[in-house]
RNA sequence: GGGUCGGUGCCCGAGUGGCCAAAGGGAACGGGCUGUAAACCCGUCGGCAUAGCCUUCGGAGGUUCAAAUCCUCCCCGGCCCA
């Protein structure tokens, strides 16, 4: 690897030492092209959702990376292919999209999108329903499936996997691969593409593209993945318990987007800080190291959690989840002013503070009934659960513990007379609010 | 179509008339830790409630003092035969 790594030219070697170098074609005639000059290089999305998550996030960012050395980036999103489906790392038969379904979704990611790459300067955005639309059946069997074999194609892994299970392939999802092809080869036609990237899963497909070209045009292009990012843990990378993590702040809050890189795990943060940050190379070596020396401050996640937000959600969303964890996670609320409570409030689960007895309220006592609270609040899913919570010590009020034994809340511990924070276990917060 | 085995709590899976809110494992959650980490230990894990009560074992009926367990019909899945 190390006498490989002098020849390859500086986006091959970043990427390399940003572990995002799985496969590619021939690296040094890949090396060759990258550094005679700018290349124009493809990254398909599928639009299966009005947003981008985490998953695509690599992507993007990798098409940032080399729009950085100055190549251009073209970013595609499968307007027609989302029709089709994409077999690759899926057991079951996909449901298609409709066409009001999918241009919603186009215009969701679009102005992600934007946000990542620069389209002011050289990066372009295609929609492939847009040549696939008019592409008549004869053209494209004369044109393109003439030069693919059935036999190349069973042997694709994604392919005979799914012939052997029960539920089958259809013959839509079997021509995926090469609808993908076709999309590399009118992109070189077209856009003078020379490279296709993608995660692992899509080697067959970018191969299959390769292989066209160079069938129908007797030209070279390159292909290029990344490892499929997997946690150390084993679950699904960019998933939570309650989904995936989205780019969409109305989907997923910055202040979560935000805390699902905080807490990361020791093990992996150095990968995800090469994987998602724009820092180099050389600081996160530095970061990881400051880290392993003093994991208790966990400056590693902190900033990745920074850099990622601010890529994503701009630095002032970066800024103000990084303050509202401060609060929340912090000891003394008391001292916190009311502005800050207030931008907490934007972050966490807030609800209305109700003086009803549906809301917990006994007015003889002036009080709440904690155990309601936590119900209503979504805290606990039952009163069985919330006296659960309290007797094992799971509740804060204010981040203070609260016990069984004193499980009402009275209108003077509301900070500032409408305020009340409440926690259960210690990352789950909800802000009660009162007029 | 015939035969056969099966459908149990979030998932897997024991239970084949009362001792069953139902073993065990996993996931999840919480506590102890420390660091919003991992590992580990402990605990919780249908609902309401002070003992106790109510609602669950594919669905609908039935037998019985008593059913997840027995009977009838229906729905769904696996396997074998046609």
């Amino acid at each position: 690897m190390a006498d490989i790594s002098r020849s390859i030219p500086c986006v091959l070697e970043e990427l390399q030492s940003r572990k995002l170098l799985q496969d590619s074609t021939d690296t040094s005639l890949l090396a060759q092209r990258l550094a005679s000059g700018p290349v124009s290089i493809y990254h398909g999305i599928d639009p299966t959702a009005p947003s981008l998550h985490l998953g695509n996030l690599i992507g993007v960012l990798v098409l940032r990376r080399f729009q950085l050395e100055g190549h251009r980036p073209i970013a595609l999103v499968g307007g027609a292919t989302g029709m089709v489906g994409d077999p690759s790392g899926r057991s079951e038969e996909r449901n298609l999209l409709d066409a009001d379904t999918l241009a919603a979704n186009l215009s969701g990611i679009r102005a992600q999108l934007e946000k990542l790459l620069d389209f002011d300067n050289n990066a372009v955005l295609v929609n492939n329903y847009d040549w696939t639309r008019n592409l008549t059946l004869i053209e494209f069997l004369r044109d393109t499936g003439k030069h693919a074999t059935v036999n190349q194609m069973v042997a694709k892994q994604s392919v005979r996997s799914r012939m052997q299970s029960d539920a089958g392939i259809s013959y839509t999802e079997f021509t995926y691969m090469l609808m993908q092809a076709y999309d590399f080869w009118w992109l070189h036609t077209n856009h003078n593409c020379e490279l296709q990237v993608g995660g692992s899963d899509q080697w067959g497909n970018i191969a299959a593209g390769v292989d066209l070209i160079r069938r129908r045009t007797a030209t070279q292009v390159h292909g290029l993945t990344w490892p499929l990012l997997t946690r150390s843990d084993g679950t699904k990378f960019g998933k939570t318990a309650e989904g995936s993590v989205w780019l969409d702040p109305e989907r997923t809050s910055s202040y979560r987007f935000h805390q699902y890189f905080m807490q990361v795990t020791d093990e992996d943060v150095g990968k995800m800080l090469l994987q998602f940050t724009m820092l180099s190379v050389s600081e996160i070596a530095e970061l990881v190291e400051a880290h392993q020396r003093e994991p208790q401050h966990r400056e590693a996640q902190r900033r990745l959690a920074f850099e990622v937000t601010s890529l994503v959600h701009g630095s002032t969303q970066a800024s103000a989840a990084e303050s509202a964890a401060k609060i929340l996670f912090g000891s003394p609320v008391e001292k916190v002013d009311e502005a800050a409570l207030q931008a907490v409030a934007q972050e966490v689960p807030t609800s209305l503070l109700v003086r009803t007895p549906q809301g917990g309220f006994d007015a003889a006592t002036g009080s709440f009934s904690l155990v309601d609270l936590l119900v209503a609040t979504g805290l606990a899913t039952s009163k069985g659960d919330a006296r659960r919570g309290l007797a094992e010590g799971s509740v804060y009020v204010n981040n203070q513990r609260a016990s069984s034994s004193a499980a009402t809340v009275f209108s003077d511990q509301l900070l500032y007379g409408r305020y009340l924070l409440l926690r259960r276990g210690k990352r789950r917060h909800h802000l009660l609010r009162s007029h």
